[in-house]
DNA sequence: TGCTGGAGACGCAATGTTGCAGAAAGTGTT
DNA sequence: AACACTTTCTGCAACATTGCGTCTCCAGCA
């Protein structure tokens, strides 16, 4: 990796510029007021390009969701077998709010917020996330991963995530997180060990 | 309403044209290999005209939407005082089953599930049950929409739909949903019993 | 150095979507 | 029946997206 080579260096420093040229003519204009033909120019990119590095326009917001979501991903596949999914989820949600902390948050989720392409595209993300937590869950409990429990064990732990996120303004403090985290386990065990004993009804 | 009118009449004359026409094409040659221009051919319609009843190609495939939400709604909007939001859903969703059942289910379901653009339009459409039920179940237990609780109860309700759903081709009597649904209830029970008493986090 | 293969940048055309404006058609009145 | 109003239907142009083909340029190799 000593070797990046021109190319490599090249395709980051125009990334990097459709990221910057992009961010701000959505923060001056807003998200739909801005085409494509705008960032391209900005960016001194032909608008053919544009989509070379980036498959929309809506792409360029989450710009990086991919680094997220794989570090999300290792996070839950590399966990120690005595870690839970949840687990796993709880600590990585901790840091990741420490770390919006130390960098101050973005107007980006107001920029989402106000968006419905913006929006669909986050639902898509988090379905993703939904998806990968769903598996491990139903790891944990030994079930498939089309149950009924890993299902709602996950969907109620990314509801909670969700939460967080829009409570972010207000409090975000690593510590409000983990208090938050700790209500839903307590929820989900609190459910978790009520079915138990009831005959599964199959899905 | 004894007077629908001529132009009530052509409307929705046209409206099943393009349903039964796009429904044909889609089946024949799939999804994305069927053009608006198509659509607008087999249902004699110029293709601008085409966006005067759908706002795209994708709600087509959901036309009937916009019924099953209202009444979606309406049963949760207008249930007596002493049903939960959740006993309301429960009784919703088992109609919904007995009526599959009666008209044996269409093949959307397959198209929906290989098609990208239509999942994500499928992912809106349970956002928004999602969002009524998280207010109707808010109401119930006494807390904000924006509760964690409420997020989460909501959440795993609308997962176990989703189980459901998919579950669909192999078994979809309305006994098994009723199943299904018991045991969701009593997950979540269990859930909020675990969680009273203790201080709630804020979120 | 000069050649060759592959990647990246673009141009073009087709399709989906939408705002705008004018034409066409249904409705209610006189 | 003729008129004024309102709703629909369409054409047009702009913008988002994508497949295909071309051209240029970096990288590895003889």
């Amino acid at each position: 990796m000593q070797h990046p080579g021109l190319r490599e260096r090249k395709k980051q420093q125009t990334r990097d510029a459709i990221v910057r040229s992009a961010m701000e003519l959505f923060a001056e204009r807003g998200f739909d007021a801005t085409t494509i033909a705008d960032i391209a120019a900005a960016a001194d990119i032909a608008p053919r390009t544009f989509f070379g590095y980036f498959p929309s326009k809506e792409a360029v917001v989450f710009h990086d969701f991919d680094e997220l979501f794989e570090d999300f991903s290792a996070r839950l596949r590399d966990r120690s077998p005595d870690e839970t999914a949840f687990a796993a989820l709880r600590a990585w949600i901790v840091e990741l709010i420490s770390a919006a902390e130390r960098d101050g948050d973005d107007p980006r989720d107001c920029l989402i917020a106000t968006t419905p392409s913006l929006e669909a595209h986050d639902r898509a993300n988090m379905a993703r996330f939904n998806e990968v937590l769903t598996t491990c869950v139903a790891e944990d409990l030994g079930v498939a991963p089309d149950s009924l429990r890993a299902q709602m064990v996950a969907a109620a732990s990314i509801a909670a995530m969700e939460s967080m996120r829009s409570l972010k303004e207000r409090d975000s403090t690593p510590e409000h997180a983990l208090a938050v985290m700790d209500e839903v386990l307590l929820f989900l065990e609190g459910g978790l060990a009520a079915l138990r004993g009831a005959a599964p009804a199959g899905a």
